[in-house]
RNA sequence: GUCCCCAUCGUCUAGAGGCCUAGGACAUCGCGCUUUCAAUGCGACGACACGGGUUCGAAUCCCGUUGGGGACGCCA
């Protein structure tokens, strides 16, 4: 029987989360969950000067948002806590003094201006390959040992074999070899006693027993060192599965050049979480030649590596939208409610307690236009003209309210019959504007198009008897004796 | 520059030698339905980067070219 897989995301946080992390972090989790393995979370955040408590936050919320739970991390802790870098520094440290005692890593005292020196001149030469020169490399650990004791400046390097090659078996790419002289003595442990990625993340990965690494493709080239490390630190490796990376419109790496890419912004402008997962899962992956809508549950169980493809995928927008617009169509009336009148109260245009009436009203106007969004942010947009006393006509309407010039009588007489109608109901309008366009001998849209114009101040809005009834007896005859008014029609 | 990865419609992709006159989805365009818009139905447009092999047969295998991307940090 096969270990239990163990997986992780492990992200640094320096920002939100973004489309290309989130899609990590979804492949992890569909992955972990499909082989009732264990997700964990782990902050990457050894480099001080970037990472921030706020970040940290916005990632969890983040994750969270998507629904993309973790087994193993912030919050929940777990059995090989803490699961954030900086506070494993101890654990670090043991690492690095078992590397210097079996001789795979020493001492470096190259400063970083002669590094740097190093590498221009190297660069300028042509080399091919600027790569660190050794000059710590053999440097016997005891006297290393009293310089840096001594106070001297340092970093730590692991000792690669020159000779030879590494090879990466991909879950993904397949078999990837690497020509160890490429490689140089790469830092482990920076002057300031802090570990590099490369040494963290390994050290971890093996400590926390992560059995697949399922991470971006711009990660592959670094796969060979941390293969070294790996054993140097005689661990087994893991599996290694890198995924394509997501790239903007012009196939350069996804940034904010492009336009919203972080997940919060999405979150934001009224995209839903599930239509997230479904855009970001078919980035890279795809389940056969047909299906493009998933529940999470037919996520994880069709989910594998071996569906994953090889090549960068552009982000495309308006394929979200479109999915977007799915998914809020197919929400049932009760749960698009309860997620759309927030959008409303944000807009400032319902009341934050809801009064019953109020709620009841707000529910039939915002289920009108249902089908009509793509983002639950354009509802208030949308449902302007629900709301207030007068309204502006824009320059459609305006050119759909001349049109009742023609018919002066007949408007003068729908206004005049709406305004004494009894009930106003979709029903009774309905029967009413019936009878005028009989007795008119007229198409409905003569009656229609002026008289929506008039109350919504658009060319286009939701089945007018609707409109009607929701705007109400009194807000209608108002508007529509404005309206009229305005074309010189006198009521 | 060096190393590595990748290469099917504008975009996401299906395709693991004959099922391919290459399938689906988004976008675009057209038509239908309809009180408008949307939704929806139908249809159109549209791709195997190029050149060599291998094979009876290649989008699928091999080599090269070209193109794109990534890495080459005391960032992750």
């Amino acid at each position: 029987m096969s270990e239990q897989v163990r997986v992780r995301f492990a992200p640094s946080p320096t920002g939100h989360l973004h489309i290309g992390g989130a899609r990590t972090a979804l492949f992890n989790y569909l992955y972990a969950r499909r082989q009732a393995g264990v997700l964990v979370l782990r902050l990457e955040d050894t480099d001080a000067e970037r990472s921030t408590e706020d970040s940290v936050r916005m990632i969890l919320d983040d994750m969270k948002w998507l629904g993309l739970d973790w087994d193993e991390g912030p919050e929940v802790g777990g059995p090989y806590a803490p699961y954030r870098q900086s506070e494993r520094l101890d654990f670090y440290r043991s690492q690095q003094e078992q590397l210097l005692e079996t001789g795979h890593a020493y001492y470096c005292f190259c400063s970083p201006e002669l590094l740097e020196t190093k590498r221009k001149q190297a660069q300028e030469r042509g080399d091919a390959q600027p790569k660190y020169d050794g000059t710590c490399r053999n440097i016997p650990l005891a006297e290393a040992r009293a310089r840096a004791a001594d106070g001297e400046p340092h970093t730590l390097r692991l000792k690669i074999t020159e000779s030879g090659s590494t090879v990466i078996h991909d879950r993904i790419r397949g078999t990837v070899v690497f020509e160890n002289k490429i490689m140089d003595d790469f830092i482990l442990v920076r002057t300031n006693g802090l570990p590099t990625y490369n040494f963290a993340a390994v050290a971890d990965d093996a400590a926390m027993k992560i059995t697949h690494i399922i991470r971006g493709d711009d990660h592959l080239s670094n796969t060979p060192r941390q293969v070294c490390l790996y054993q140097a630190l005689g661990k087994p490796l893991p599996v290694f599965a890198h995924i394509p990376m997501i790239m903007g419109p012009d196939r350069s790496r996804l940034s904010k050049r492009h336009g919203a890419t972080s997940v919060n912004a999405y979150a934001g402008e009224g995209y839903l979480p599930e239509a997230m997962i479904n855009y970001l899962a078919l980035l890279g992956w795809a389940f056969d030649d047909k299906t493009t809508l998933f529940t999470r549950q037919s996520l994880i169980d069709k989910f594998s590596l071996k569906k994953v493809s090889k090549n960068a995928a552009i982000f495309d927008p308006a394929k979200l939208l479109w999915m977007n617009g799915v998914y809020i169509r197919d929400l049932c009336p009760e749960e698009y409610v309860k997620r759309a009148l927030p959008e409303l109260i944000k807009a400032g245009l319902l009341p934050e307690p809801l009064d019953e009436a109020t709620w009841a009203w707000a529910e039939k106007a915002v289920l009108s236009v249902k089908d009509k969004i793509k983002r639950l942010a354009e509802l208030p947009q949308n449902m302007a003209f629900y709301f207030g006393e007068e309204i502006e006509l824009d320059e459609a309407a305006r050119a759909k309210l001349e049109q009742a010039k023609e018919y002066p009588e007949l408007f003068k007489t729908l206004h005049d019959k709406m305004a004494v109608l009894k009930s106003f109901s979709t029903q009774e309008l309905e029967a009413l504007m019936k009878d005028l366009i009989t007795e008119a001998d007229i198409k409905f849209g003569v009656l229609v198009h002026p008289l929506r114009a008039a109350i919504t101040g658009r060319a286009s809005s939701p089945g007018i008897f609707e409109v009607l009834e929701l705007l109400g007896q009194e807000r209608t005859i108002k508007r529509l004796a404005a309206g009229l008014k305005s074309v010189g029609i006198e009521v």
